[in-house]
DNA sequence: AAACGTGGTGGAACGTGTTCCAAATTATGC
DNA sequence: GCATAATTTGGAACACGTTCCACCACGTTT
């Protein structure tokens, strides 16, 4: 019997898995922006994918690590955008909500495949930390990258950096709950996040 | 045809009506405790309440409304304990820390409980935005009667207090998810509070 | 007391996440 | 190319949230 989880598992497998794999995350996708976390059903998208429900489940053990992991690569991607540019703005606080309202602005023309990517996120349990993880190093990547001008100098990381940046990422994490389960307007939580960066980043 | 929803209606109908409410939140909580979200079981609930199933539903339209609301059942009691006497410290960071850590304590003595009413919390929709709002008033008002050290002055609350609580409970939230998910340790979570309360509150 | 209406009961039924399995297909070692 | 192992397939089956319905119980009106 082999061990091997071709979602987890650093040997990425065969060509065709690879494949099978990037097909499923599409699926992923389209399904969850046109409909949200509820259309993301288990047989809709392997049918999408074109596998079967049992394989579905070989490589992703649950819907949430399937969502999560399509969560993942959209915070890579997002996160190398963002990155491989200058942040503009003068003040810590300026540049970092720069990057925050450019992140809110995407998920806003998206709001059915956010809704889906977060609510899975927030109901994530233990074995589903290393998917988790991806997430949460891409955003505090982010905000530092953010607060330091867009210079690459990951040297120049001190502990409180990443401090203060978990600490907007967790502010901006609770206000997209709140916007994505309708308890709060776009404009709201914009201005919220603009009080909270404010309080945490007084230069 | 009565539109009168039992749950959230002003009225809180007959005494019997009341009894049955009281019996369901008590077995929820029961429940909750002793399981977790999962154990929080509609068919379960029901039959320790001793109510059927459709009468359930009817108190509560589905098990997110019902934890949310036995959540803030929870809340208010909190509250109403912790606000009546004064809160130990110097600055209002001390007193913060006191308050955030003795509900910490308080929620790591039932963590299943706290699971499940946290998960609940997390997945409410706009449809909880009402039992929703009960939980956020509660711990708003926690953390600002702790910044002003226990002196029921309402009048003195800033607009800036309110969000810097708002702030400090949106940390707390993220912190607490993060806690309930086996992502991080009781230990992890004391001390991220401590540096966002340290970084927000400098007195 | 009879009729009525409101709410409660018991239980069937449905949808979707998840599990399981035997058969078919594909990959691997020789 | 064959034997064997690993993977995929198709689909049945199960669990639990949710809906629905026919019927019952009880208080109110007349």
């Amino acid at each position: 019997m082999t061990i091997a989880n071709p979602s987890t598992s650093d040997d990425l497998g065969s060509a065709a898995q690879r494949e099978r794999r990037k097909r499923i995350l599409d699926a992923t996708y389209e399904l969850a922006k046109s409909g949200g976390f509820d259309a993301v059903q288990m047989r809709a998208v392997a049918e999408q994918a074109d596998v079967a429900l049992g394989t579905l489940y070989r490589y992703f053990p649950s819907k949430i690590h399937l969502l999560v992991s399509a969560l993942g690569r959209q915070f890579e991607d997002a996160s190398a955008r963002l990155n491989e540019r200058d942040i503009p703005g003068d003040t810590q606080a300026e540049r970092v909500l720069y990057v925050l309202k450019r992140m809110a602005r995407g998920m806003q023309g998206d709001p059915k495949l956010t809704e889906a990517l977060t609510r899975a996120f927030m109901f994530a349990d233990s074995s589903v930390t290393n998917e988790i993880h991806v997430v949460g190093m891409a955003m505090t990547t982010i905000v530092t990258h953010a607060m330091h001008g867009g210079v690459p100098d990951e040297g120049a990381l001190t502990d409180e950096d990443v401090a203060i940046a978990r600490v907007i990422g967790d502010v901006w994490l609770s206000a997209l709950v709140a916007w994505v389960t309708g308890r709060s307007t776009a404009a709201e939580t914009a201005a919220h996040m603009e009080t909270a960066v404010g309080l945490i980043l007084r230069d």
